[in-house]
RNA sequence: GGGCCUGUAGCUCAAUUGGUUAGAGCAGAGCGCUCAUAACGCUUUGGUUGGGGGUUCGAGUCCCUCCGGGCCUACCA
């Protein structure tokens, strides 16, 4: 039995995530942690909202709350989404726990004695009517290059060049639009990232068997232009982990608080302290899986993350855990995502444009979205979501394909034989066929599952459902009752034990449908069918079932052109 | 501007990393079945692999060029 840590991608607080959001990070992240304990390893999987930061404090601001108030509500509502989507995280923690900010000056403490922080004086930007500092992109003016009016201080997006904010012509706040704008000089910390070029470098090549999208983005940022920079981890907030060298004061950062990119990675780990203190339990039982000095050393560590994540995961927080010169866990692989589009553009929070995950769930359980997001996941490039698309692979793949497979099983049985796996008859031709077509999709679906080729396994997946249609018709138990009914029993007792089978290789993908199969099937046996011949005897002759009620419904053509219209935008 | 990714059937995607005649699912056509959610199975139509040039015995795959799409570019996160 192995260990596996899983992390995905902590979102962060400000809002409900989209469709696109989810498929990035921690769907494929929650279908790889149930596969690997449906497999009988030991995973602990990890997830957190993402909380520091400017646009928080702004969203509070705006919601007329104070920002911690504002943050405890949306963590509410982030988690009871994610349990709506059947995320299986051991722990959902929060990067403004107690425990985060504490491990965060931790480390901040280690790496200011190892040397690797360097205090910065710098000039920014401060807003008088905001009463605050603002970042390059809040502030905005004309262009300077091509006379753009709303051109942002670190980039115009009109002409694409990239700017300084003191280039722009009349600035203004994109806050609240004052020109009340002051230069001011403020001190910052550094991590001096390029001190660990070379040991970062050197590990990444190491890493020989990660994504293209990972290992590429990662070289961009080491060896592009004057390689790796330094990197301001400090800014002028009042939201955020206070800035502490350890559990010490800090002189000269005394209302500063960590960059939220520092603190976030951070909580990857403290997430799992809350873990355990949350169930009362010792320290111990935490850092069997981050310390390697006290038991992590065979812990597998795989991280989930969209293409944006990456240059953070890669280069950030690795060179904060060794500078840190602490043995703690590495990441082993690094799984990233394109992004999903939707329906020929992107997904726009602002502008309401694509489906939310409240909405998704208000319009259909989450299987149905799991299924269409997992088979679809943007691995190799972005990806689309379309209307058309996710009725014909929901209708087709779940309804039609295995939803109907369970629903004419059991209503033959029930109406010839009964509500009991029925006794008598034997193998022959068309059962060796069927066990021989699993005993090679099931390892080749495993092998997917395990290299985390999202598409590839559900694909895989889908034949082996395919497979028990296939079966039914060559075995044509309807025919052989007619003549030969304990021919027809055997049948049926293989079908009936085919659906426990689909339940739990599915499960993964689709958790509630898997739940209700095995329900129907009147069992608690989630063993995985390591060997196919024995595990299609799970359910012995006479053991009782129960026809469940339809697993997937179909998507009709009015509800596909409602729903097109009603997501369109303008939220 | 720079870096990286990407373009394959009407649609969504594969193609063992340069190796036979480019494969699946959906959609379309035909046949079969009647247990089932008008479901299932079988057969089948459909491609100048974005355009052009090159390397090679051999190119979807490598090189050059042009065209289109996307991401990142370090103070949004």
């Amino acid at each position: 039995m192995a260990r596996i840590l899983i992390t995905s991608a902590i979102p962060y607080i400000n809002g409900i995530k989209h469709l696109g959001n989810l498929v990035g990070s921690q769907l494929p992240a929650d279908l790889y942690a149930r596969y690997m304990r449906g497999r009988g390893h030991e995973v602990l999987f990890l997830c957190a909202t993402d909380e520091h930061g400017t646009p928080a404090e702004l969203a509070a601001a705006k919601a007329g709350k104070p920002v911690a108030e504002y943050c405890a509500e949306m963590w509410e509502v982030q988690k009871e989404l994610s349990d709506g989507f059947a995320l299986s995280f051991d722990k959902f923690g929060r990067s403004s726990s107690p425990q985060n900010h504490a491990l965060t000056q931790h480390f901040a403490g280690r790496l200011a004695d190892a040397g690797l922080i360097e205090e910065v004086a710098e000039s920014q930007v401060y807003s008088n009517a905001d009463g605050r500092f603002l970042p390059d992109r809040y502030i905005e003016g004309t262009c300077p290059n091509c006379g753009y009016e709303r051109a942002r201080g670190d980039q115009c997006e009109n002409c694409t060049k990239q700017l300084d904010p003191t280039d722009l012509i009349n600035p203004r706040s994109a806050i609240s639009g004052s020109t009340d704008l002051v230069v001011r000089e403020t001190k910052h910390l550094y991590l001096r990232q390029s001190a660990l070029k070379d040991q970062l470098a050197e590990w990444i090549d190491s890493k020989t068997d990660w994504p293209i999208l990972t290992t590429s983005i990662a070289k961009k940022w080491l060896f592009d232009g004057d390689g790796l920079q330094d990197r301001g981890i400090t800014r002028d907030l009042d939201w955020g982990v206070p800035v502490k060298r350890g559990s010490e004061p800090w002189p000269g950062m005394e209302d500063k608080v960590f960059y939220v990119w520092f603190d976030a990675p951070i909580e990857y780990i403290a997430c799992a302290k809350e873990w355990t203190d949350a169930a009362g339990r010792p320290d111990a039982d935490w850092e069997r899986w981050w310390r390697t000095d006290k038991g992590a050393d065979d812990v597998r560590y795989v991280q989930f993350m969209g293409k944006d994540n990456v240059p953070f995961h890669t280069l950030s927080f690795p060179a904060t855990i060794i500078g840190s010169s602490e043995p703690w866990k590495l990441v082993d692989y690094i799984k990233s995502f394109n992004f999903l589009n939707y329906d020929g553009g992107q997904f726009s929070t602002s502008q309401g444009r694509g489906v939310f995950m409240d909405q998704a769930l208000d319009i259909l359980p989450a299987d149905y979205w799991r299924w269409w997001l997992l088979s679809h996941a943007p691995e190799n490039s972005d990806s689309e979501f379309t209307w058309e698309n996710f009725q014909s692979s929901v209708n087709k793949d779940l309804a039609d394909v295995l939803g109907n497979f369970v629903s004419r099983v059991t209503k033959f049985c029930r109406s010839r034989f009964g509500e009991a796996v029925p006794s008598g008859g034997a193998f022959g031709p068309d059962e060796q066929a069927l066990i021989e077509r699993l005993q090679t999709g099931l390892p080749a679906y495993e092998a997917h599952m395990e290299a985390i080729e999202v598409r590839k396994a559900a694909a895989e997946l889908r034949g082996l459902w395919v497979a028990g249609n296939e079966y039914l018709q060559s075995a044509a138990p309807w025919a052989a009752f007619k003549e030969d009914p304990e021919r027809a029993a055997a049948s049926v007792r293989l079908a009936l034990n085919l659906i426990r089978f689909y339940a739990v290789i599915s499960a993964p993908f689709i958790p509630d449908a898997a739940a209700r199969m095995l329900s129907a099937m009147n069992t608690l046996d989630m063993e995985w069918p390591d060997d196919v011949s024995e595990s299609l005897a799970a359910l012995p002759a006479g053991h009782d079932f129960t026809v469940p009620d339809v697993l997937f419904r179909k998507i009709t053509d009015e509800e596909r052109e409602e729903w097109q219209s009603r997501f369109a935008g303008q939220r």
